[in-house]
DNA sequence: CATGATAATGAAATTCATTTTCATAATAGC
DNA sequence: GCTATTATGAAAATGAATTTCATTATCATG
């Protein structure tokens, strides 16, 4: 964790950037927090140790994050962005429509496939986002239908 | 497309509904349009013949459309939604990132392994959403990137 | 270390798509 | 035609995200 905050803080200084105090607490307080956060939910759990970060900075230290590439933003159809660590390999969404859980997944063959289709119609790919929506396996049992999130 | 109107509008009387002039027109409006229209672009449409049709009844509308299984909800986050007929088998899009372009496009294969993938993590898949951002032919050969949309 | 230049901050204001409210108008069923 | 109910459109409200702006912090120097 430590290595990694170090790394990002000397991109943004090669990029013209400065150092600042704020903007370390959201950024540590991202890697942190549980996957898939929302700025409201990253806001909140920053202000407890510090109180006096405004939304805008963890809006502009997201995006920040989002053009470095250690950020992804997310859009579940929520209403409100969610952003996930950029670290970890390429992966796709299961959202369970009940609960709210979200699971990664990752499947090389439908990547292949996408990319196939893709070139057929002549386009560079570029990016993707594959969103699979239904219930899990607690949810669709009917029985306990929570609400996690 | 009067067969289509007549049947919409049955279901709607079904459905303790009522006519009316503003809504056929909306709804005649959409099946017209080209897909991927944002609401916006069919309020200015509508309002060519019917200027008084507010943009609040093509919101509701287009709800209503939806919830008759009509039309479906598009967002290649760009901020403003952007729906299409429901009438034409399930497909997925292909988005040009430079002209917007968008191709729709249909893989047997793909699908069946999102709900292998799906079933596998337990979960019981109801609607999926892949979109796949790249640049089109034209726009790739970087000599004319046009702004279509 | 003082200083000037520049970047970052936070509060408030703004934007923009969408939704709600509400008074009025239209429609269906009797 | 009457009456109950739904639909409409204008304006207001909402809510996430962005911009503005005066202030503060940080950097690179001399």
């Amino acid at each position: 964790m430590k290595r990694l905050l170090e790394r990002i803080d000397r991109e943004i200084l090669a990029a013209g950037g400065k150092r600042s105090r704020s903007r370390a607490v959201v950024i540590e307080g991202f890697f942190r927090a549980r996957e898939h956060v929302t700025i409201e939910e990253l806001t909140r759990s920053v202000h407890e140790s510090a109180p006096g970060i405004g939304a805008v900075t963890v809006y502009r230290t997201l995006k920040l994050l989002e053009r470095l590439g250690y950020a992804k933003e997310l859009d579940f159809g929520e209403g409100a962005r969610r952003y996930e660590s950029n670290l970890s390999p390429h992966h796709d969404h299961l959202v369970c429509r009940q609960c709210g859980t979200v699971i990664e997944f990752e499947d090389r063959e439908i990547e292949d496939l996408q990319d196939l289709v893709t070139r057929r119609h002549g386009f560079r790919p570029t990016a993707h986002r594959l969103e699979i929506y239904g219930f899990c396996r607690k949810c669709a049992s009917g029985n306990s239908p929570e609400r996690s999130r």
